[in-house]
DNA sequence: CGGAATCCTCTTCGATACTG
DNA sequence: CAGTATCGAAGAGGATTCCG
């Protein structure tokens, strides 16, 4: 695999960066520069060759720099550039391309980062316009937080940093269904798989502004796999 | 290589069009149906059992459509669905991020379409405001043509349908060194290399929408590779 | 001729083991 | 912690052949 040989940016772009775990390695970066081990656990599969192969070619490129921190937490970290950050912008219209097919197959790895990306990429600025809330999850015992500042959203991976207006506690698979639209909150049976703790207004607030924007989008369901025979397509 | 296994909404749009050429795939479809062979010949390289595994999958997932043509030219096509439309507009940014390494290695499969597919992407609609101009190129006796027409650009790999407003008459070489702002078209160096046809008023149009844009434009050149040795990085 | 399937070689990937 | 070494499995690329 080497190049298409083409003179055409997409092709020139994916010579770069069209590699098996590339994009994702620069999705990760994205958050903030990470050391070798925290992006091989993030990428669960990669294998350390291919990692260290992947982050030599970035290198190389311009994408990526490696830093050595100071003193006391001695340690190399990888972090991306300005080409690496304008390269993560140009990533997001493909993510909200591949949502179309979030919905199936929600068996899968799942990092609060990543719903927190979602959130932060798909927050309707305007109705968050004067909204400051901090809302906190506790999804089968992983905590996480998002604050909304007037219409902008940050988060993290960790316990909120004072009393949030809302406190979520469930399941993956319940948030999923929510989230996915495919169970109603207010739904008797939403109930008593989690709960939803804080005032009325900051609730609600949460609802219009993390919820509701998920309900009633298509999700994409794979054609059944017709098993070959007389007939098929 | 299946699939991420990740919930993540990149990952997820990786799985369907992350594989090896499946982009370009997409990218040759943009400017219309084709045929299975045209697209065999757009993609060198390919390999023909490769294309076919990447067209059944581009259809399962619902982003390209087999469709037979009628009567005469009996034959099948394939064309983007509404999901493959969408697709190709979330690689444009990627395209755009690859720009900046379009300027080496410049010795490359060159398709006039792709040249087309630039300028429609960075046309600065402003400046082509009120503008209705019809420009001709014969590069390496390869003619093409661009029409502009109120903001809007298109064209063609044929000879302008009317006789053009300019026409443009030179070698691939001279083309990009231009393009790329490495030779001045007023140089006296570079009237020996091509020839610009046309009244003076729709030249000066042409240089001010489709070259003035990219001079100054800064492009990406690779390091040196520093043959391994002690040192070397 | 268009639209592939087969066969074969070569490269890349993924997992495990190992080292500074 | 930050990688390199090794090796079997999977995927890519090329040529040829097959079918309508």
């Amino acid at each position: 695999m080497k190049t298409y040989g083409q003179f055409c940016p997409l092709a020139r772009a994916l010579d770069r960066v069209g590699d098996r775990w590339t994009p994702l390695i620069v999705r990760d970066l994205a958050a903030g520069p990470k050391r070798y081990t925290d992006l091989l656990r993030g990428l669960p599969g990669i294998g350390t060759t291919l990692l260290a192969d992947r982050l030599r070619r970035l290198e190389e490129e311009g994408v990526v720099e490696r830093r050595e921190l100071p003193a006391p937490a001695a340690s190399t970290v990888y972090e991306l550039t300005q080409a690496g950050r304008e390269l993560s912008s140009a990533l997001v219209p493909l993510a909200s391309w591949g949502l179309r097919y979030l919905g199936v197959n929600a068996t899968e790895e799942l990092r609060p980062e990543w719903i927190i990306m979602l959130w932060q990429q798909h927050i309707e600025r305007e109705n968050a316009r004067g909204v400051h809330d901090l809302y906190e999850f506790v999804v089968d015992g992983q905590p996480f937080h998002v604050a909304i500042d007037d219409g902008e959203l940050t988060g993290g991976v960790s316990p909120a940093p004072r009393a949030p207006d809302v406190r979520v506690t469930t399941d993956w698979q319940t948030f999923l269904e929510v989230g996915l639209g495919r169970l109603d909150p207010l739904d008797p049976a939403a109930a008593t798989r989690g709960a939803v703790e804080g005032d009325d207004a900051a609730v609600a607030r949460f609802f219009e502004l993390l919820v509701a924007p998920w309900r009633g989008r298509e999700w994409f369901d794979p054609p059944a796999r017709v098993a070959d025979g007389p007939g098929s397509r």
